[in-house]
DNA sequence: AGATGTGAATGAGTTCACAGCT
DNA sequence: AGCTGTGAACTCATTCACATCT
């Protein structure tokens, strides 16, 4: 099948998914996978693994199952990340800090390279590896880093500034933690990630 | 139509997002407001917007549009955001911590009323309003404060364990931000929150 | 006139079931 | 024999279009 398709993001979730578990399971010296042994060890569904892998392209064995490196490597490539990502992250109060040191956000392809923030008391401060820096010096630091991804990570009156900042320093992707719909702009996207949802959609499934 | 059928994830994740406009029309003083107007404001479907709010039954004036705070008020009740959630977070490292003090985590209904963590050195210290507390005192914590609600903010490899701490101690609900997938138990219902996911998502896109 | 509420039409995503390969 | 890869069936979700009400 061929490489140029576009995966929908449902699908790129559960490749991410994917490929987590294939590094759990390297880690544990596993070499060949079925989909069914994926399934059952990750709660998965076998049918929808094949599907999903099957947009990749066929290197599954009939009778066998996956190689495991070879998948790992196959999906890291198709999904990106076999280069570097500068990340940046504008904003650096509590969720900004916790996010600068975020294992996940700082492991394989992804590095926070600098925290912003507009605040002078907080500029200067270094969190975990980077130093927080002035908004000011916002464009600076995307063209300096080569950072094409932000973390927005400002309270939600100063999500719209901010965004247009971002998108005014050239960075093509936003991942938004303000509760606030972003304006869209061309060319860039943004994926919203609403922490409070998460609670709401719990509270709603307590009720008698 | 009838109040007890189940929402879907989808619609219900939406109509909390309704509810923050709502909240936010609030405080601009508008007192009514129709679906094309909530569509365009804050860049949603208005066919879409028609057709979840339906779902909680007719309360929209034909011609007219819908009563802001009869509607935010429907909204509440029905998410089941009329009651107290107190919140359990379970690894308080550097997530643990933001979320503690998040303020969308202790706003209206919720509140985060006690921090967990196995690190003796953590226990007795003070994030934000509340107090770290040992692992050992998750049953009693649980009981003493009603908690239903867990959020799990632990590293990938004590996710396992802890789930299954907070399930024995009668936790109904928990929003997993730990990179794994847990066992079901039934009775409890998990929300897995991907922070690294969304970045790889990003990532996708950034492939020329 | 103008907006809601809703069946009908369309589209997206998942599951089934099995042909085909190793 | 066993597992992949995939069309077909099915379920879920969104969009359209309009009858219905204020």
């Amino acid at each position: 099948m061929a490489d140029a398709v576009d995966l929908s993001p449902l699908t790129l979730n559960r490749l991410s998914l994917y490929l987590r578990c294939l590094g759990d399971l390297e880690e544990r010296g596993v070499s060949r996978v079925s989909s069914h042994e994926l399934a059952r060890r990750y709660h998965l569904s076998a049918a929808q693994i094949r599907k999903d892998l099957a947009q990749l392209g066929e290197f599954g064995i009939r009778g066998v199952g996956y190689d495991v490196r070879h998948l790992a490597a196959r999906l890291h490539s198709r999904l990106g990340l076999d280069r570097r990502h500068p990340v940046l992250i504008v904003g650096m109060g509590n969720l900004g800090s916790a996010l600068a040191r975020y294992p996940g956000f700082n492991q394989g392809c992804f590095e926070v390279v600098a925290g912003i923030d507009n605040d002078p008391q907080k500029v200067g401060r270094k969190i975990g590896a980077i130093t927080v820096r002035s908004t000011r010096d916002l464009r600076r630091l995307a063209r300096e880093t080569g950072a094409e991804i932000a973390c927005l990570a400002v309270p939600a009156e100063a999500a719209a500034e901010n965004f247009l900042a971002l998108c005014e320093a050239g960075i093509k992707s936003v991942l938004n933690f303000a509760p606030v719909r972003l304006e869209p702009r061309r060319g860039v996207r943004v994926k919203n990630v609403d922490l409070r949802t998460g609670l709401e959609e719990l509270a709603y499934f307590l009720r008698e």
